[in-house]
DNA sequence: ATGGTTGTCGTACAA
């Protein structure tokens, strides 16, 4: 048995905020970690300044300007095979990878779901639509994986699905990433795969918890009006091995700092 | 009060 760390960020630049890892090693000290929004080819990927933190173990998915996810990782993993490029985009939000664990292989998934602009209705914005399209088809695609085991999915799935994942429920019910549709298609999907809220499994839902706050307030802190559109899901078979969690919110005031904050969860494995 | 900030790319667009 041993500690299995696997943490989450969406670093929104991976190479304007590479000093920053360091910090989030530092402090997390992942296993495992796991990066969206990365807005870099694949060709560009800083590879040595992550090497050299650590993280011998590197697949990247990226292309130039927008989205791209990472793998970054002190175990060994194989990519897995025959996962799908959802809606036949090629858009660099999903990157599937098998770690090499001593207990055995773990299948990992790290999701970027689309924000999905500002209107809440797929017929007068192609963003949302594609956001509620790429849900159904991940929905579809882990129904047909069941029953899954030992796995695990994170990401910056960009939807806040329980009332205090928002800060205020109210307010935010008409606005994209808190909407009745989004919920539902979110909560299907973790339906589909028997998926487990491993971090609503350490906060009860009465709680206010956070990843994201906006650039746009003045004082993001004071203010508070964050959302948790940042997700660990595990398979049933690892609700026992789940240890600890951590939200690492000092980060957002660290300098140069992105908008979501590094999510970390420990299992015993 | 329908604002506000950030990153990439190149002066628009996505978040």
């Amino acid at each position: 048995m041993s500690a299995l760390r696997i943490a989450t960020w969406n670093i929104n630049s991976v190479r304007l905020r590479l000093p920053l890892l360091a910090d989030l090693d530092a402090a997390l000290r992942p296993d495992v970690l796991c990066l969206q929004e990365t807005k870099c080819p694949d060709e560009l990927f800083p590879h040595e300044g992550i090497r050299a933190l650590g993280f011998e173990h590197v697949m990247a998915r990226g292309m130039k300007g927008y989205n791209g996810v990472a793998v970054l990782s002190r175990i060994p993993f194989t990519a897995r095979a025959n996962d799908p490029d959802w809606c036949m985009k090629g858009d660099c939000r999903h990157v599937g990878v098998t770690l090499a664990l001593p207990s055995g292989p773990l299948d990992l998934h790290n999701f970027y779901v689309p924000a999905g602009g500002d209107i809440p209705d797929r017929e007068a914005n192609p963003k949302f639509a594609h956001k509620l399209d790429l849900i159904a088809e991940a929905t579809a695609w882990f129904a047909q994986q069941a029953p899954l085991r030992r796995s695990v999915l994170v990401g910056d799935l960009n939807i806040a699905p329980l009332e205090h994942d928002v800060w205020s429920h109210k307010q935010l019910l008409d606005v994209v990433s808190h909407t009745p549709i989004e919920v539902e298609a979110l909560q299907g999907w973790m339906r589909a795969g028997d998926w487990h809220d491993a971090l609503r499994h350490f906060v009860p839902a009465e709680q206010k918890l956070y990843t994201w706050w906006s650039y746009r307030a003045k004082d993001w802190e004071a203010a508070d009006r964050g959302r948790r559109l940042d997700h660990v899901w595990v398979s049933q078979d690892l609700r026992g091995a789940l240890a600890r969690h951590e939200i690492l919110k000092p980060a957002r005031g660290w300098e140069k700092a992105s908008d979501h904050v590094p999510v970390m969860v420990e299992m015993t494995l």
